[in-house]
DNA sequence: CTGAAAGCGCTTACAG
DNA sequence: CTGAAAGCGCTTACAG
């Protein structure tokens, strides 16, 4: 049975290792000025009293949180069929973890809202930084996060100015792959089924399609925006798929919309790959395990996590950070995609 | 162009107001003692100042963080194609945001790293209570959270003794509900791809299974064990599916393994719902998407989100909260369930 | 009903 | 190299 631990604070430290408060910070926080020894003996008692610093009180003094903020606008069925974020933040945490800082997640149902959680996570100073993704056009969280003074690292470029490190996985070599592979293949009518228009990498993904296309000599394909929902995935590939002189291959701006195009196909009596050609991004899971296997694009969001938390963490320790770009996404080819019929 | 804001403190406030700060602390918190005038008159220079107490400085007074905690465990591919967090997420925000309540989410590896997750939540007083989910048999967490003395509720009824209220969504129903729709077809031979039997809900759906075929009538069926990952799914249903007697109809524990198996059984030429009938658990998004759409129990991730923060808010403001039972997830028909066809 | 003061547990100039 | 004190901005007994 315990007895009721008196608690153990920088005072009973101090007062056991015979020194000041003062001193007893010093010597924890590697300050200068505190010689060797003393910061030994002071540490040692530290531990064996088992006395950690009280955030909370810290927080007070230095005017931080130690921890790290992440506010998601999405509605919730695009964010559940998304394995994007789940993987995002698991890399994020194993940077975080160890450092003894914290993730504050934020899940909003839109756009204002989102840029109220922001004054209000600086209001309350509940975090320290945060990360931005899904950037859009022109994005008015970039000036809010300067005007507010909260350091914040983005999710690829923004299309605007920035004070931010960017820390980038180049989507467009993977989409382009995507259509020279079905190029090779002898298709000449490819479809794209966009992601929303209004985020940056929806549009970078369908401006790579049509330069794709050009570079392969091909006429511009259709292209059918979505909200990157699997129903809208299902809607377009439907609009495509029922129209005279249906395209014979369609690339999918992400994994979810691909899969929903998958079983539209089937239920259309549409043989996939033999007569569609199917290609999605992101290499979520499930690829490899419909039927056929999604040829698709693979990013790595836990590797994004951990950089982006890292260069976040340099960010705010140093002031600055430089831009990171990670490898490119790569096309991984699976059972989805093959030669076009002959019609 | 902005002037630098003198930072405006309570001492500002009770200055102008001609109080002390004490008094303003008191009119803020509704606490008794304060006049009515002059509470009105506290408030509204309050408001003029465009003052809000620093969560920092209450943070330290009152020991209390004014956020909650989500730990979750799980390896990061199951995580990521499970969209259950993502929605109960955001169920959860949508009562945490209003009052101010922020949520500190962590992702780690496995049960240990759990664990020391909760103790350094509590030791830097990072959350005033916690969401406990994935529930497992003689679960670890419920003793250490109330020896750490950390208000929680369970999502579900943990099967030991328990101090926390639970939000329980009962997933029984919903299985008996698909075996029995499986043995009205006609089906004789079922078998279940289970979950993880480390899991309460893995088990319960499992125990569900076995109670329904004999509700039935129906001999005991195969059961496989899995992880709940997609490729366990997969390699589920490949065993179930090579085997001499196959069964005519199999029901997964989730959707994402059901979305595997449904995959499995097309490259097995194995057609669905003619040769094979399938049910999931959940009713993901996935499911009306896929072909044929997914027979499914469907569960609600956000209303039980909201559920069990209110649960945690009222335990917190008042030291006890009811179990809440909602309703129980309910089967939804769909393609990909049919008589077996006769062999 | 109200005021003055101590306390939450750290950090950080300022003296010596 | 070290100590004593003020400060971060609230809340909460304690007096009156």
């Amino acid at each position: 049975m315990k007895s009721t631990a008196p608690k153990v604070t920088i005072e009973v430290v101090a007062k056991k290792a015979g020194v000041s408060k003062g001193l007893v910070s010093f010597a924890l926080n590697n300050r200068p000025g505190v010689s060797p020894e003393t910061r030994v003996r002071i540490l040692e008692v530290a531990k064996e009293l088992g006395w950690k610093p009280s955030l909370r009180a810290r927080s007070l003094s230095t005017q931080r949180s130690y921890a790290l903020g992440l506010v998601i606008a999405r509605n919730p069925d695009v964010l559940a069929s998304d394995p994007f974020f789940p993987s995002f933040i698991a890399g994020v945490e194993s940077i975080l973890a160890p450092e003894g800082r914290a993730l504050v997640l934020s899940v909003v149902p839109d756009e204002e809202t989102e840029l109220h959680t922001y004054r209000s996570l600086v209001a309350d100073g509940r975090v320290d930084g945060v990360f931005v993704s899904d950037l859009r056009h022109n994005d008015a969280r970039i000036p809010l996060l300067a005007e507010l003074g909260l350091p914040a690292v983005t999710l690829g470029r923004p299309d605007g100015p920035s004070p931010f490190p960017a820390v980038t996985v180049d989507d467009t070599p993977g989409v382009m792959a995507s259509v020279a592979h079905l190029a090779t293949l002898g298709h000449r009518r490819i479809a794209h089924v966009a992601g929303s228009s209004t985020l940056l990498h929806g549009l970078r993904r369908r401006a790579a399609f049509a330069a794709a296309l050009e570079a392969a000599g091909l006429p511009a394909g259709q292209t059918v925006e979505t909200d990157f929902s699997v129903a809208a995935g299902s809607d377009a590939t439907r609009r495509l798929l029922t129209q005279d002189h249906p395209p014979t291959a369609i690339v999918y701006a992400n994994d979810p919309m691909a899969i929903a195009g998958l079983g539209m196909a089937h239920e259309l009596g549409v043989r996939v790959p033999d007569e569609l050609s199917i290609t999605g991004y992101d290499d979520i899971d499930f690829c490899r395990y419909v039927y056929p296997p999604l040829t698709t694009v693979s990013a790595a969001p836990m590797v994004w996590g951990r950089s982006a938390a890292s260069t976040l963490l340099t960010l705010m320790e140093n002031g600055s950070a430089d831009d990171v770009d990670l490898p490119a996404a790569r096309l991984v080819v699976r059972g989805s995609t093959a030669p076009p019929s002959d019609r």
